[in-house]
DNA sequence: ACAAAAGTGTTTTTTATACACCCATGC
DNA sequence: GCATGGGTGTATAAAAAACACTTTTGT
């Protein structure tokens, strides 16, 4: 895990050792931390799968694959994804690489030093779109954030830092509107903004104007409307409008400082 | 890499393969991209070694090691380091984990499918402390920046991608106390940002006051002066008035959004 | 005296924040 | 009619950005 690490550097002699004879053999994992939200009931979901082998066999797990021959790590990110939901759009990128000896029961018992190592992706999709594959025997659910039990082997450390990082791409970047649908409303923006950064990270008229004023953001004129109240114009993300803030440090929201990182 | 990759999944019918028959043996390797400032002469460097075996013999890279048994990723990235420069202080995280098939030349002839992945680590140095071990035979070497060849592997790639990550890092956090000696002048300070991140990202003055308004660098009232000029206060980092901060989404330094990511 | 570097302050412009208020619809 | 959610605008406060100016040193 990141973090700040003043560390003195043992002043060892430099040798050349015979490195072959010690080298750990390992075989890499990968587990998904897969986002959705569900804006009709304002909630945050981790998808999460039951262990059908052991070890932690019957517990909750983040979905995962050992990568195969010839397979490349967001390759097998993908893999797995595609073996337990269909959807059309989704936002994928790497997490972090969990890769401690012993975080894994697997390598006292089993073969001499082979290890297991996580390298972790971190998944957003639509939720309306997503269509879980249950394949009769293994469990599989969308869990809401805060009722995540506990998890197979590190996985709650790794949701947890899945989660830091959906807070800031929030922030930083357009994430959201891989998440919602093609069409949607301001308030459905705002809406997922809420229910991952928490309630009163802003305000929504101020939210509305801010990202307005952006001018990614194009109104398509449609009218919805959703139950009692004024209808509310459907908005489309305009990646061509977007394209000069690619790659800055763009920030879109800014949450005040007194604000603690899980409210 | 992370970034935006919408992608629609295969829609292939769920079905549970022997995994263990196709599973990819791995070795694990680190990688570091250790940078450092050169105050004096306005330079970011990046520590380079010479490759002493096939494959790439004789080429540049950045320095590298394999993961031992027993031993953990920071662990062989800290030996790694250990074995290549003597430093107090250094800042160390994960940076990116490169594991596609075939990015290493020694996966096509060596043995039956097994895969070298890397791991990589963002390091940061005090240059003036940072004492380079030159073992006799090995190159070892601290390049500006702008002026690195072409490296072994995939390292130009890791390399940029260190470069983006110290960036955010010192708009986003206090990683620049930890690569500047324990008393500094504010100029110093500034001199770090202006090398790592261009020219005219801010105002002197302005940067000055908006580093002093957060409370935490503390006017130690010991002058100094270099060359000519009026001599300059030296400041220390205050960690315990840095405490609040800490975990916050505080940003440092506003980048206007003009400013391409490479200037 | 003057250039160079450090440090202070002031003005202008932009942005965030907190509201107040109008609009359009369902019930 | 009125509650409900959508949408607009304004007034205040806090910033960032630009830049003028003073202070203290070396030469």
């Amino acid at each position: 895990m990141p973090g700040r690490t003043p560390k003195s550097t043992p002043k060892s002699t430099p040798k050349k050792p015979d490195d072959s004879a010690v080298l750990a053999d390992f075989k890499v994992g990968v587990d998904n931390v897969i986002f959705s939200v569900d804006t009709a009931q304002n909630r945050l979901l981790v998808l999460l799968v039951m262990r059908q082998e052991t070890p932690f066999l019957g517990q909750w797990s983040l979905p995962g694959t050992l990568v195969r021959q010839g397979e490349s790590l967001e390759g097998a990110a993908y893999r797995m994804l595609s073996e337990k939901i269909r959807v059309e759009n989704l936002y994928l990128e790497q997490l972090y690489t969990f890769g401690g000896p012993y975080r894994d029961p697997r390598e006292e018992k089993n073969s001499f030093g082979v290890r297991y190592l996580s390298v972790s992706y971190f998944a957003l999709v639509r939720f309306a779109e997503a269509e879980l594959i249950a394949d009769g025997v293994s469990g599989i659910a969308w869990y809401p954030l805060k009722q995540v039990p506990s998890l197979a082997f590190d996985h709650n450390e790794i949701l947890e830092y899945g989660y830091r990082r959906l807070r800031n791409k929030l922030e930083y970047s357009p994430v959201a509107f891989d998440v919602l649908p093609e069409l949607f409303t301001l308030s459905d923006l705002y809406q997922l903004y809420t229910t991952v950064l928490g309630e009163d990270f802003s305000d929504y008229s101020n939210f509305r104007a801010r990202l307005l004023k952006l001018g990614f953001l194009c109104d398509t004129g449609v009218k919805v409307t959703r139950g009692a109240g004024r209808p509310a114009s459907l908005y489309r993300f305009d990646a061509e409008a977007f394209a000069p803030f690619k790659d800055k440090p763009l920030v879109f929201i800014y949450l005040p400082l007194y604000l603690s990182m899980y409210p």
